[in-house]
DNA sequence: CAATCTATGTAATAACATAACACGACCATT
DNA sequence: AATGGTCGTGTTATGTTATTACATAGATTG
């Protein structure tokens, strides 16, 4: 999916995430963009469907909370595939990275078992190195 | 973690689901039993509580839902370290699978950054072999 | 018995997400 | 210019998932 131009919206929804350092729920956003004229939910769900599309934010299943993608402007490829999160419970901080060998693995996986996968979702939570004791 | 007894509420809870080709949300579960005297979301999700932490249960966070362990009797190890879900979006089912060479590459990139999982998710959502065109 | 722990029941509320309808901007075709 | 279509938007209401707070009852134990 390649990213047109955003629509105000999406773009002061995308500006939100990347200077957060920690994921946020869409009500976390909608209240952040109250000074902007958001009033209601579907503002926020509208524009995160958007950037989910295009790529440019994630949605972390096992905390309904979104962050913006920071995968961009790594060497080894140029779209990544299936994209891993670690998440620590502690300090909110998410580690985005991606590992062909377990894309290797799970496509294998699929293949044998005639399933298609549409979209996968790889979530570690547990502790940061900074916050381990 | 060990299983003792269960007590009734937790017992109902894990027949449903059992029972379930699907994996069910907690108000779909409360709904199930009704008739058996539940009457709020929290006996259902206290139940579910204890059901997840003896493992006899998992839940699929991309889908806020939950479904019986299915591993049980597997030959290659006893307890599961993590487990991957594949669930179909169309007919609902849902393959628990795990990899050990899945295991190792996230063992691998968490010992490498420091990182100490508690938990991983892995779901891959799409169309199971049966439901393809 | 008193203290404590666990399971339970109930009501209220919080947190997350979508449906339905309306309106205006934009653009292509006629 | 008028028509129709798509898209983004605004607003209200509603649906779905999960937790907080408080009360009660039974089992366990010192
Ligand atoms: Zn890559
Ligand atoms: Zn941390
Ligand atoms: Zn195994
Ligand atoms: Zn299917």
């Amino acid at each position: 999916m390649n990213t047109p131009n955003l629509t105000k919206n999406q773009a002061l929804v995308l500006d939100v995430l990347s200077r957060s350092e920690q994921p946020m729920s869409a009500y976390t956003i909608l209240d952040k963009l109250r000074d902007n004229g958001f009033r209601a939910p579907l503002q926020v769900y509208r524009a995160l469907e958007k950037l989910l599309d295009f790529g440019l934010v994630h949605r972390l299943e096992s905390l309904n909370s979104f962050v913006a993608c920071s995968h961009k402007h790594e060497s080894c490829c140029q779209h990544h595939g299936t994209v891993a999160f670690a998440i620590c419970e502690k300090c909110g901080q998410v580690s985005e990275f991606h590992d062909h060998a377990i894309d290797d693995r799970l496509r294998g996986w699929a293949q044998q078992k005639g399933f298609k996968a549409e979209k996968t979702t790889i979530e570690l939570r547990g502790l940061c190195s900074a916050c381990m004791g």
